[in-house]
RNA sequence: GGUUCCUUGGCCGAGUGGUUAGGUAGCGGUCUGCAAAACCGCCUACGGCGGUUCGAUUCCGCCAGGAACCUCCA
């Protein structure tokens, strides 16, 4: 491999080349979804992005670990109000469920959506409410360190403290004094010394039904420090790779910055890596908005802004089509140019087993090769990928109708590329049509189009033409190419 | 209000100081009994106004419009 893989850090803002911590290995954490609803198309952005990554180093040849939190616990739902009560309890109350139930259930949804959109399962999976005693022992480094004050059964992080030794905003551009000058509104919060403080435990009201026992009482812990305190657990503290929605930058991987700097004294990710957001009419797409449209809705079509279903691969190359660091913008339309780019490129990776070999070739591979390779390495860029590819299938198409050839060391080349590119690293794969597998009705299609090779050898086109018509109606497409006809079911 | 970012052909989306992104749609052609598929060709765009430059969509400034974050969020 002559080039290496650059990826665009959000700290520095700029394209750095990745060099593992440790030689041959590579460490990457993501912030994995809040289980509390139905996993919805924005979460299949950083999904798919860090598959792509994660694919890509294994690609690579690095022993990857992979770990994606599920965050089962904490996330105040309105820090101004006093309940305390967090999302997931809330919503338990709501369905009559016990809160785990609601976890479980919607973090059973996530994993069967993700194994459609086929990502790989992370390596680690750890959850929050698993991770309670790491998360109190590392408050109790924080507390010993200095940069967190306990109050009235809460802790909370002095961000003020923490500025005045490291410096708090390096991640998100801003600054402190700015902050505070600038801030669009100064809730009144008693117990914080400062607006910015945050909460590392919190103290659980009553009615709070999920809360742990603690040195400072019954509570919960901050939003921020399950990734911190897990991250340091299976990556160690210091790591290569935090991943993440960009609109997590701030506050979410500042306060990670700031608690795990101020636990272990030294800053602890080496690149951070930020997906951007899915717009929907040029807004982002997200729960809180009410304009998100969820996975399974998106599979069955069954949602009054979609005009039909979308296959997961659809879905998938949709957003493989964009970098991942530009917004995506949906559309009905843009979603169907997806799924018919995808078919076009499936068909061609069927026809490249059927391809004829040369004693000469007319077409390059190894050119193809280079800029498949310099694509990804260039920051993931999977659309730029994607076009290359696209150029391998025009030439398939070519070699299939015999306007250029090809040798049978370069089809094996042209095979293990798409094998590598297009399956391993983008993690695409045929999608079958449901009732193309079945014997009886290949059979049956094959009889039928029998009878209509017999008509079209007499010359009887309304017979022939009557038969493809009505094949077509039910979902079957008729091809009649040079050498035979050939039929496939359109779902 | 503050910070950051974006504005590309019908649509989605790359990228670059001078050379074709790609997909999809549309048009014309080849192939076919006719279609479909496939292939070939065409549609050759970079918000507006200035500036730098031999040359800017690409750099700088201003303006307009939009977005994200500043509050839970992928």
């Amino acid at each position: 491999m002559e080039q290496s893989l650059t990826i665009y850090n959000s700290l520095s803002r700029v394209k750095e080349v990745f060099e593992p911590l440790h030689a041959g290995k590579a460490g990457m954490y993501v912030c994995g979804p809040t289980v509390y609803s139905n996993a919805h198309l924005g979460h299949a952005r950083p999904a798919i992005t860090f598959d792509l990554l994660y694919r890509y180093l294994l690609h690579l040849g690095y022993k990857v670990r992979y770990v994606r939190n599920i965050t089962d616990v904490g996330h105040l739902e309105d820090e101004v109000e006093e309940t305390g009560e967090d999302k997931i309890s809330k919503k338990a109350r709501l369905e009559q469920l016990e809160p785990m139930e609601v976890v479980q259930k919607y973090m059973n949804t996530f994993h069967r959506n993700m194994e459609e959109l086929n990502t790989l399962p992370p390596t680690i999976e750890p959850r929050a409410s698993g991770h309670i005693i790491e998360q109190q022992v590392m408050i109790r480094r924080i507390l010993e360190e200095g940069y967190a004050y306990e109050v009235n059964g809460s802790v909370y992080f002095d961000v003020h403290k923490y500025n005045n030794h490291y410096r708090y905003g390096i991640l998100s551009g801003r600054n402190l004094e700015e902050m505070q000058a600038n801030t669009r509104r100064l809730e009144g919060q008693q117990e914080k010394r400062n607006p910015f403080d945050f909460a590392l435990w919190k103290k659980a009201t009553p009615e709070h039904i999920m809360q742990w026992p603690s040195e400072w009482g019954m509570g919960f812990p901050g939003w921020h420090l399950e990734c911190s305190a897990m991250s340091t657990k299976y990556l160690g503290e210091v790591f290569d790779i935090h991943g993440g929605g960009m609109d997590l930058q701030f506050p979410h991987h500042e306060c990670e910055i700031a608690q795990s700097t101020a636990a272990l004294g030294h800053p602890s990710v080496r690149f951070w890596m930020h997906n951007n957001m899915i717009t929907i009419n040029g807004q982002k797409m997200a729960r809180s908005l009410g304009n998100f449209i969820t996975l399974d809705e998106l599979f069955s079509g069954n949602h009054p802004l979609l005009t039909g279903a979308y296959s997961p691969m659809t879905v998938k190359f949709f957003i493989l089509q964009a970098h991942y660091r530009s917004t995506l913008d949906f559309s009905n339309e843009a979603l169907v140019s997806a799924g018919k780019g995808l078919e076009r490129l499936m068909k061609a990776i069927a026809l490249l087993e059927k391809l004829p070999v040369s004693p000469s070739a007319s077409v390059d591979i190894a050119a193809l090769e280079k800029n498949c390779c310099a694509a990804m390495n260039d920051d993931l860029n999977s659309p730029i990928l994607i076009a290359h590819l696209f150029e391998g299938v025009r030439l398939i198409n070519l070699i299939g109708e015999g306007k250029e050839t090809i040798t049978e060391e370069g089809l094996d080349r042209l095979k293990n590329l798409f094998r590598v590119y297009l399956f391993d690293i983008l993690g695409l794969k045929p999608e079958e049509s449901s009732a193309a597998g079945s014997e009886t009705v290949r059979q049956l299609v094959d009889l039928t189009l029998e009878v209509r090779s017999r008509a079209k050898n007499n010359k009887d086109w309304t017979t022939s033409d009557f038969i493809r018509d009505e094949l077509g109606k039910i979902g079957i497409v008729v091809k009649d190419r040079k050498d035979g006809t050939e039929w496939e079911m359109k779902n």
